[in-house]
DNA sequence: CCAAAAGTGTTGTTCGTACACCCATGT
DNA sequence: ACATGGGTGTACGAACAACACTTTTGG
């Protein structure tokens, strides 16, 4: 068998939106690498592929390790595929071929030591090609918000038509007309599921509560852009 | 540095329109194997990632080896990545990972001996997992016809706006209707530049002559279907 | 003239944007 | 009362489906 030989590894691009500097922005769980090459420089979590694993089987045993157990169960048929890196020159110790994994998870627990959510937009000069890989994460999960209910992924348990915007426009980097938004998500069906409860203490009117519906795909989808005209 | 070692390859899903059975049919250029294992079985065609060659580079001069070095300058900048597939049983000789690629080209030579255009809905038993990987590239054939200009692809250098719908027709399975096709694909800036020259010889009305433009995206997309309407 | 294929005009519907407006609560 | 944020109604436009209709060739 012809060709060289590659070490393959899984690197997971675990994004969330939580509150930084008075405003809601996308982060990413990043870890400090504690040995050579890179040491101390943040990097995406990730691992190397043993044996008799599959590439998705690694993806969900690194996410269960860096995420808690919890969470392994309903992780498996939520990790998407993003791109394989095997520039010749990526990995100084050789030759290293690592797959960018993408979880679709809802909201996650405050990381462990040595571990952080970091705004995407904050993020450079990690290890390796790992900006490359973020990017298309971000990019991936960007694309998803529009065909895909992936946002509601981002938000508690419960939560408002107003939480469900806020992650969009965050992740968007753009701002939503919030009557119009209300009527699109809630006219999707299976998207949003009402609960009785109702949310008391804030400023004005008090919010309908909903729960994640189980549908997936948003037909039509959400537009990013106000159209952008060909003239 | 932990995990087991892979030979890292790349296969390669190249699609055509060709006309087979009366009919023009999306066709994938297979190799039958002239080694062990799978010899003489249909396979995709491909090879192993040499020293120094990112992915892109292997990509690139397997599918300059297989259609021939004078399409290779073009061919630069035109091959997607499809995804990484790495299942531990999938090479009887040991573990391999391998890379598949989707190339966007004009029109195609004809194969040479030991290779050969067939219909991607004839095709079954490929060699390894490569049903799986051309599945996974004609659905992503599929979905760039929606958004991107990849259909005048397919056709030769000067077509016709029926030449056009005919890909659409044999890559979806679907019909268009011809006189609503006509207006959206020639109201759609920078797809289709319109040529002196128009057709003689056929039944009705001649039809006037296109190239390829310069545009590469679908504003607005293509639909595929007559609205999936969610009720 | 007639069939066949290319191409245009028109109408109804769906869906997005913009924005006026009403609702329900805290202060 | 009034500010604040939640939520509804409505008018306009873009784009698509459906299909009647005209144009231009060959037989």
């Amino acid at each position: 068998m012809r060709g060289n030989l590659f070490a393959v590894a899984v690197d997971l691009v675990v994004l969330t939106v939580r509150r930084h500097q008075q405003r809601d922005q996308l982060c990413v769980l990043l870890v400090r690498r504690g040995e050579r090459p890179f040491e101390s420089h943040w990097a995406l979590p990730g691992g190397f592929v043993q044996a008799d694993e599959d590439l998705g089987d690694t993806a969900a045993r690194e996410l269960a390790a860096q995420t808690g157990a919890a969470t392994q169960g309903a992780v498996q048929g939520h990790l998407e595929q993003l791109a394989g890196y095997a520039a010749p020159d990526r990995d100084p110790r050789g030759r290293v071929l690592s797959m960018g994994y993408l979880p679709d998870l809802p909201d996650l627990p405050d990381p462990e030591a040595g571990a952080a959510f970091l705004p995407v937009e904050d993020v450079y000069g990690l290890a390796f090609d790992h900006d490359r890989i973020l990017a298309d994460g971000v990019e991936r999960a960007r694309a998803k918000l529009e065909y895909t209910t992936l946002a509601a992924a981002f938000c508690p348990a419960e939560f408002t038509v107003t939480d469900l915007r806020r992650v969009y426009e965050a992740v968007w980097r753009t701002e939503i007309d919030p009557r119009n938004f209300q009527r699109k998500v809630t006219s999707t069906p299976g998207f949003l599921i009402p609960t009785a409860t109702r949310v008391t203490g804030g400023r004005g009117r008090p919010p309908q509560l909903f729960r994640r519906g189980p549908a997936t795909a948003l037909h039509p989808p959400m537009l990013r852009e106000p159209i952008p005209v060909p003239v």
